[in-house]
DNA sequence: CACTTGACCTGTCCGC
DNA sequence: TGCGGACAGGTCAAGT
């Protein structure tokens, strides 16, 4: 569910509110999705002022001036929200899918010293925050098989055409979903950016032509951006860091819409099992 | 090495 | 109404 334009609605929302707290406590009660010690949360987290929120591919990076960063992987259920007095009773209520905090599935909870709060819920108990130094942050098994960001200015058709090669024997989906050749794709923006570039997720790599490749670049792209406009696509429970909704899903073209009519050629909108996931296609457009 | 499947969890929905 | 089972889908470990 949190994907890229999920987590990058997410780091826009923290930069804003949480850059420059210091943080005074810290609980939770989850110990696998907070493998740090007590030790290490005195030593590094208490006391310590939040001086940036990073984002690499679907993680999240919350850097302190200790010199540690506290890496967040979301999973599927993770969100990450907010409480203060900026937002607290303010904001659109009608948008809000989370009550008072802490609730049942509040993991870890971060208190700063003018009194607000950050929680880290996850009803599936998926995610998890661990401290690294910041400097090793890249050294992590994750952060060096990562794939490079789709939405960087520097990346192009070409590069990203080549990262496919080493999946050719592998479906067009299974490929786009391997975190290791584009990061920050998931089932949503797979689904959403193949219907747009008219490719059947089940075709092999082998057999996308270079120019299917580079629309299906630009689709990408155009999908992953429109979605960070329209603050993420929320279909269960993502919210961002005041707690609200993302309004993607209205704009979806295929994802959550078998039976509904295809947009571009009105047939009915499939959902089959491919890849190990649910996926949404229009058989008679994508082929 | 390339690729697929199962495990990690809990809440929701569907059929009996 | 209660209950079992399928399903949701990001990533890693284990298996083919």
């Amino acid at each position: 569910m949190p994907e890229l334009p999920e987590v990058e609605t997410v780091r826009r929302g923290l930069q804003l509110l949480i850059v420059g707290k210091q943080v005074i406590s810290e609980t939770h009660d989850w110990p696998k999705g907070w493998p740090n010690s007590d030790d290490d949360v005195a030593q590094f987290l208490l006391g310590a002022t939040i001086t940036a929120v990073r984002r690499r591919a679907k993680v999240l990076l919350l850097d302190f001036d200790s010199g540690y960063t506290l890496v967040t992987h979301l999973k599927m259920t993770g969100q990450l929200v907010y409480r203060g007095d900026e937002v607290f009773g303010a904001g659109h209520p009608n948008d809000s899918l989370v009550g008072p905090l802490p609730d049942r599935s509040t993991r870890v909870t971060l208190e700063f010293r003018d009194g607000s709060k950050l929680f880290f819920n996850d009803q599936r108990k998926f995610g998890w925050m661990k401290l690294y130094p910041t400097i090793e942050v890249e050294t992590i098994d994750f952060m060096q098989k990562v794939g490079p960001e789709p939405l960087e200015d520097d990346f192009t058709a070409e590069a990203f055409r080549e990262r496919f090669r080493r999946r050719a024997r592998t479906s067009i989906k299974a490929a786009l979903l391997d975190q290791t050749v584009v990061a920050g794709v998931g089932n949503i923006y797979a689904d959403e950016s193949l219907w747009g570039a008219r490719i059947d997720p089940r075709r092999l790599v082998a057999q996308v032509s270079d120019q299917e490749f580079a629309l299906l670049f630009h689709e990408l792209r155009a999908v992953m951006n429109l979605a960070i406009e329209k603050g993420g696509s929320t279909d269960r429970n993502y919210v961002d860091a005041e707690g609200k909704k993302g309004s993607y899903m209205d704009f979806a073209r295929v994802f959550r819409r078998e039976g509904q009519a295809c947009p571009r050629c009105g047939a009915a909108i499939d959902k089959i099992k491919h890849a190990g996931r649910g996926t949404h296609l229009c058989a008679q457009c994508q082929s």
